[in-house]
DNA sequence: ATACGCCCCTGGTGGC
DNA sequence: TGCCACCAGGGGCGTA
């Protein structure tokens, strides 16, 4: 589920919350997330204090005072829920990782299909883990523009759909919102990546960044599991234009007979939404 | 180097 | 009601 948009609203929620508490118990009731998590993952969080959070793409980074920051990626199906800790509820099905603040929150991880990951990075180094080395640019910091992506895109023979959903190519979209951006952006999913050069990059970038900063603003997307740390639903679901809506008329077609709406496709095994009329 | 299918895992939904 | 196929926001890995 979490892409950019619902990663970033999951950060901002620890951090209101951990930034500045220490940690005063953590739990790891099972290793097996998609990696095996390092060894005495959660004693290493003990006692620690948090200094900031920050997020990579859709990965979250939460540094540790000692040298140490937590890398944790939400996956498909990961979320993050808080409640006070004096509830003393037992870990709730899927609570793979539990911590508690020293003011009584407790924080946990949740996620049933384990796509997730955790790991402990050297603070300061975290941008050369594996994880994260091979990262493309950060949509909504300058660097991105259209003579970035296009040379990203130069010589990939795949369609525009799969590269943007290449994290090496940009850090952060997802199914949705390659969807979304590719939409407002009037660019077939079909079309050849290293075809999206000069005006169609031009259009590309603003597109990407529109639909993430609108997303962000909505507190995300809420289907099946999402839900911000605090439990509020994110409402970014109501502003998809393809998403999802498959033979429903696209905002900017006059629908039947000239149109016959919204089109599923799979590309790379994943569902794509386009209007075939006015993405080219 | 690149690109695609497969796989990891659980749960929800809709058809029969 | 029950069973089952299919689908889901991700991404690494092996193979061509």
């Amino acid at each position: 589920m979490p892409e950019l948009p619902e990663v970033e609203t999951v950060m901002r929620g620890l951090r209101e919350r951990l930034e500045g508490r220490v940690i005063r118990r953590a739990a790891a009731h099972r290793p097996d997330l998609r990696w095996k998590l390092p060894e005495g993952f959660a004693r290493q969080l003990t006692g620690a204090r948090v200094r900031g959070f920050r997020r990579r793409g859709k990965y979250i980074l939460m540094r540790l005072d000692g040298g140490r920051s937590v890398l944790l990626h939400l996956g498909m199906s990961g979320r993050i829920v808080l409640r006070r800790a004096d509830q003393a509820e037992p870990a709730g099905l899927h609570e793979h990782l539990v911590l508690e603040t020293d003011d009584g929150w407790r924080v946990g991880f949740v996620d049933p299909r384990r796509f997730g990951a955790a790991d402990l990075v050297a603070t300061g180094e975290e941008d050369t883990h594996r994880l994260l080395a091979g990262l493309g640019p950060e949509p909504l910091e300058p660097g991105f523009d259209a003579a970035t992506l296009s040379a990203a895109l130069a010589g990939k023979r795949t369609p525009i759909k799969a590269a943007l959903l290449d994290q090496g190519v940009v850090a952060g979209l997802g199914n949705i919102y390659v969807c979304e951006a590719l939409f407002r952006a009037r660019i077939s999913p079909r079309r050849l990546a290293a075809s999206v050069a000069g005006r169609r990059a031009e259009r590309l970038v603003p597109a990407i960044r529109s639909t993430l900063t609108e997303a962000i603003a909505a507190g995300g997307s809420s289907l099946r599991d999402y839900v911000q740390p605090d439990g509020e639903l994110g409402y970014f679901q109501h502003a998809w234009k393809v998403y999802g809506r498959e033979g429903e008329r696209c905002e900017r077609c006059p629908g039947p007979p000239d149109c016959a709406g919204i089109r599923r496709i799979v590309q790379s095994g994943r569902s794509t939404f386009y209007c075939p009329r006015t993405q080219r």
